[in-house]
DNA sequence: TTAATAGTGTCTATGAGACAGTATCAA
DNA sequence: TTGATACTGTCTCATAGACACTATTAA
């Protein structure tokens, strides 16, 4: 369908075309509790909100990404060096009075990477880069553009969808055992998880392949697991959901 | 955080912009089938895509649309006349070869509607406009641009929201019967469902308020019902799924 | 009275949740 | 041997699914 002999911009065009940007919540459980990658903006430039914490993410740049998920990677990978973790599209965000350069919009990727010693990278547009305990971010913290309201919903889909899939297995590396497993279900949904239960769950869901033993968090090894398939979660047919 | 006084267009940008679209993919049940709404490309001029079926959309005025939402529900009022549907963000696809004018950003929202008589509007860039059988759509159409891969994702979306989900009441004027919603969600998911299941589902999730009884589709008159809250649907705790 | 559909009752199997118990390791 | 945690067994209860049944209307 594209031709690429044609110039990538016809000159025709004369109406005003929006800024497109692309934005990453990148999360992670560190300390037992979920955390969230924030880039300081620069304090002492033109640039909108100087200073405040921001998602990371900028400018399409139609030159190098090929496509809008690529520019997601592209990003993640200049500030962490995580070349594949979980992505999911989160949704767009888009309006005249989000960004005071004019009418722009953003579309907001989420990540999944496993919590440890990451070197965190500084870009050329980022004076500072750090992981955020995500709650006290939504509570007290005031984020740059309208990456607040990003931000929770990213949170509100991440609780959502954990309660129902199997997507917190992508917090760790491989292989991992399931009480690490559960632990992670517990960090992010915040409220303990019974053990029999769980593993029945995890376990007859086939999602998962044992790779021996491995010296877990305790005295006893527990049997590591690794993920059968890493391109996306499994879907339970019901929630989890203590009863009442 | 944004200043009303500065120009729209800062000048200083000099690299390239994507162009920014919207489509809309608008679900309706007629002749017990989902069906899209469809428009044709106009076939001689210099557009892309000449001639082809698309989904109804186009590029974001920024002198018009406040964001992204409003600029949906204007090209769905263009083409429907409906003005209060359930609208909701599907996703947005972006990238250097989706159109041959260039790099670009569609963000797509898909929209549930009553299937009865409602008059549709040809615009001004769309010779023609109708309703499609969806599955004979995906099977055999070719659409504009990547819109068969857009359209594909709209109904896996629908689809398995509504073995969760209270959505197909959005496809009813109100008030509906429960055997009209059941009725619904067979369509929708393309396969019978229990009654006595369905009803005590459907009353126990208490999203329903009775209006009365009415003539329904048979000799005896149903109970009619209205949502209670039209904002959203109601997220059942299992999906609907037949033992096997 | 009949046909047709609205609506209800009831049985059963599944499986989640709760929790107590057993197994296996390091120290 | 002890402590800690990995892992299992079992009981119970909610509820979805299946299907037969009754109720109420128009014709």
């Amino acid at each position: 369908m594209a031709s690429k002999t044609q110039p990538r911009r016809t000159p025709k065009v004369t109406f005003p075309l929006p800024f497109t940007t692309v934005d990453v919540v990148i999360f992670t459980v560190l300390d037992e509790a979920l955390q969230v990658l924030l880039v300081q903006r620069p304090g002492t430039s033109d640039d909108p909100c100087p200073g405040a914490w921001a998602l990371p993410g900028g400018f399409v740049d139609v030159g190098r990404d090929r496509d809008l998920e690529a520019c997601a990677r592209r990003k993640l990978f200049e500030k962490t060096g995580v070349v594949s973790p979980y992505l999911e599209q989160l949704g767009s965000w888009g309006g005249a009075e989000r960004d005071p350069r004019g009418w722009s919009a953003t579309h907001v990727y989420f990540a999944l990477i496993p919590g440890q010693g990451l070197p965190l990278a500084k870009g050329a547009n980022a004076t500072e880069v750090g992981w955020f305990d995500v709650d006290a971010v939504l509570r007290r913290q005031k984020l740059a553009f309208d990456h607040g309201v990003i931000l929770k919903a990213a949170v509100e889909r991440l609780r959502s969808k954990v309660e129902y899939t199997s997507l917190p297995a992508f917090l760790l590396d491989e292989p991992f055992t399931l009480p690490q497993l559960q632990k992670m279900y517990e960090v992010v949904l915040d409220r303990p998880v019974d053990k029999s239960g769980f593993r029945t769950r995890m376990l007859s869901a086939d999602f998962l392949e044992e790779t021996g033993y491995v010296a877990g968090d305790s005295n006893r090894p527990a049997m590591g697991y690794q993920l059968r398939d890493r391109s996306g979660p499994v879907v339970f047919p019901r929630t989890f959901s203590p009863r009442q």
